[in-house]
DNA sequence: CTTCATTGGTAAAGCGCTTAAATGGAGTAT
DNA sequence: ATACTCCATTTAAGCGCTTTACCAATGAAG
């Protein structure tokens, strides 16, 4: 509640160098600056962050973008924004979750009322309304996943081409070669998200790479609806021996409906969550997880990057999920006969 | 960009008259407000939250405070935040949520600063040291669950007695009487979570209403954990026939565990599970679903009352979990012999 | 002893908006 | 006409901080 005017006066010094030694900008005498330190301290003075922002034209906050209702920031979203966060600390942001719908009013108002330095945009969709009010705004921003044509912005991507790669190499080195690709339903509603596109691309290719059929299966994203497919497969007595799954809400049900249905697991069929969060997962699944809280940190360096120095090559990376963890994952079973 | 000053230009009147459009602050005639409206679209002018917000003392800005590191903000958390964001919008602030640590610095410096108008405390501790650092300052805030003493703030928590007592007389209309309690293990560094601890007292409360012998289980909140006590249960031959879990990220495991050592459930065991998010979790698992957007949409009321009507007696609300839903609930199996 | 950098500090002009108080013009009443 | 009231609009004083000149003092160089 102290202004810096009354630091000033504590300390019989002028307010601009009050403004130097909170802030460092200029070089200030040991003496002085203990006084104002004092003054400071005992007034329990903070800077007005309004009154600071107007007169630099800075706000320091930066806006993490995720659209309101459609998704959950559930898994791996939450180690996303941790780390997002924490390394907008690091470097003197503050970084905050802005619920947005895909709407233009609420972008504009994020953009124009000059209230965040910079926005950093989640679940980006191939073909991103969101993206294009950015590119009309001034706002520096930096996009996690791609849009179709991803030049000309600033971008971090989980590299799902590798990981599927990865996946379905280690799969067929354990002997698989009936692998099913399971992923998520596109719900008509918005446009698909890049990442399962890539990934399901990847999958293809990798098949033809090894010269097995690909199987492609497809579930809404939760637990039921992965017990209905597991359950379908069974009864469709379905002879595939591995299943990468790219859907991470639905793989737990999956998982646990093959269990009940009595499969045994991974002895008659191995199962691959891909993108799937670390953390407080089921160890009975097999994952690959997706590199949360490492996307989140290059996410803020990357608008920071733009706000602080706009000249430099827009920054664009990508970056694998980690090696499967968990027990679902095994040699394939030896063919009936 | 644009600024008042140039729409006033731009429509032929003093920045005043625009700032009272604008806000509407000041009967206007029609025919000024439509020049200035006009000039304002022309101009694409926004206005420029740092300077309102130092003009006005007012931000505008609600923060939701949640544990950085300690909570995932999965689950219910989501459906709460969802819920307080829109409220929040509703009645003309913006709701962004604010990662903190227990530390004082971090609060000390949201509540300084100005930066937000008022705070919603999330993950209240019987003991919580958070709440005191908000006491002491002078920004408005209200609390998701209590501490040991409520009185003297403002608070929306889950009726975890009346849900615990609503589910163990469900359990005994069923027939059930060995009943057990599934909590979470206190994790040693923090002061119990208040829910926790109510649900716990409410249970024993019931157990001895209904004149049964109380069956304390408890395991760390993920699935891995959950499925070690499944087990545990099963290895040593438990004749629990219900389980009441107030652990809402161990439930899934248990549940799975169960049913892959060959318990049907709830043929020979109900599962019942307490303030989990409703939304997309396994319909297999019985779950009694925590009221969480409600609960955000009040915490905003609650806060936004205290902002604008200081005077009036706190908010405090109290709202129980809604009735079960899933399949791990029926009749007590009849007892063997 | 002048000249000129250098250095620590101050004065003051904003940043873009809000708002209390002042202005001036139209309308009514006297 | 004069006085008075209303009402739409304007004037201008901040809100609390940053930052560019500018100044005075000190010391080194000539």
């Amino acid at each position: 509640m102290a202004t810096m005017q009354q630091v000033a006066e504590r300390a019989g010094v002028s307010i601009a160098t009050v403004s130097f030694v909170v802030n460092g900008t200029k070089h200030v005498t040991d003496e002085t600056r203990a006084r104002v330190e004092a003054a400071m301290r005992d007034l329990g003075y903070a800077r007005h962050h309004a009154a600071s922002a107007l007169a630099r034209g800075r706000t320091n906050i930066l806006a993490l973008l995720y659209p309101a209702l459609e998704s959950d920031l559930s898994g791996s979203g939450v180690q996303f924004f941790t780390g997002a966060a924490e390394r907008a600390r690091e470097r003197g942001y503050t970084l905050v979750l802005w619920p947005a719908r895909n709407d233009a009013g609420e972008i504009a108002e994020l953009t124009a009322t000059g209230l965040v330095d910079g926005v950093v945009l989640m679940e980006v969709q191939l073909d991103d309304p969101r993206v294009d009010l950015l590119r009309a705004s001034t706002t520096p921003f930096a996009l996690i996943g791609r849009t179709a044509d991803p030049s000309g912005t600033a971008w971090v991507d989980i590299d799902f081409e590798a990981t599927v790669d990865d996946a379905v190499d280690r799969l067929v080195a354990l002997g698989h070669r009936a692998i099913a690709y399971v992923e998520g339903e596109p719900d008509g509603r918005s446009s698909p998200h890049g990442g399962a596109a890539r990934a399901h691309a990847a999958y293809l290719a990798a098949a033809a790479r090894h010269g097995f059929a690909p199987r492609l299966l497809a579930c809404a994203g939760d637990a039921g609806a992965g017990r209905s497919l597991a359950s379908r497969l069974v009864d469709e007595g379905s002879d595939a021996t591995a299943l990468v799954v790219v859907n991470e809400h639905a793989a737990p049900g999956i998982l646990a409906e093959l269990a009940q249905r009595g499969r045994t697991i991974p002895a008659d069929l191995s199962v691959l969550s891909i993108g799937t969060s670390p953390g407080a997962a089921d160890p009975a699944l097999a994952r690959m997880p997706s590199p949360g809280a490492e996307l989140g940190r290059l996410g803020v360096d990357a608008v920071i990057d733009r706000i602080e120095n706009p000249d430099r090559p827009l920054p664009q990376t990508l970056i694998p999920c980690g090696p499967p963890e968990g027990d679902s994952l095994g040699p394939a079973p030896r063919p009936a006969g």
